[in-house]
DNA sequence: ATATTATTCAACCATATGGTTGAACGTACT
DNA sequence: AGTACGTTCAACCATATGGTTGAATAATAT
């Protein structure tokens, strides 16, 4: 497997920021429009719709119309491709260092590069 | 469960990074020196240092002293946590809504702020 | 056509990030 | 004590990031 590198850049990118995944917790639970996601925050709709924009090309979420209104959808793939990359690490994380060795010994070694 | 945002926003931004991740799977197979480390890439020793301290914070990394040399070694709990805030939302990316929904409501709604 | 509502764009600002260079520090070797 | 090696610090630079305000666009309603 080769690692996807500027995808993860974009999709850690996003995560690294609370007001991001916090935006990614609540239209987990229900698609909102762009003014909802916005209401509970003190930022103004044009930061708001900046940081949608950030999650949009990391491929977290998707908007589409339905009227005057944007609906903002999680797109979860994206977060999956986050959650693979991490399952590499698990076996140090459990102590179990063998299995891990010959895993990292399978990845592309040279694709670090932006 | 509460979102420990300040580590998880040093985590994941560390993660943004091609050559931190470079950096992290090759400590993972075996801890290496600062200038071990340093010498694949072709950035300066202090850039490496740099990119190291941010690693350090975010506690994804260990440094120990043997000598001149400082030995760095992989702290891989931080990368747990990250992998069990993705875990969150596995129920997502495989379509079983319902068991997400009911977990994100047992998560603090208000934990987002910096 | 005009007005209203929802969202984005453009310009700007402050701070953060990722890089460099050259000096400084810590440890080891003669 | 002096030299060499490994690493970090300080100052600086360019670009990115996260925010603002005010104008512009898109769709609907009157």
């Amino acid at each position: 497997m080769v690692e996807r590198t500027l995808e993860l850049n974009n999709i850690f990118g996003s995560l690294a920021d609370s007001t991001r995944r916090d935006i990614l917790r609540r239209i987990a639970q229900k698609e909102l429009t762009v003014g909802q996601i916005a209401k509970p925050y003190r930022l103004t709709l044009a930061a708001i719709s900046k940081h949608l924009k950030v999650l949009e090309k990391a491929r977290l979420i998707v908007k589409h119309r339905r009227g005057k209104e944007q609906l903002v959808q999680l797109a979860p793939l994206a977060l999956k491709d986050a959650a693979l990359y991490l399952q590499h690490y698990e076996a140090v994380w459990n102590q179990r260092f063998d299995s891990l060795d010959k895993y990292l010994k399978t990845i592309n070694h040279k694709n670090y590069g932006k």
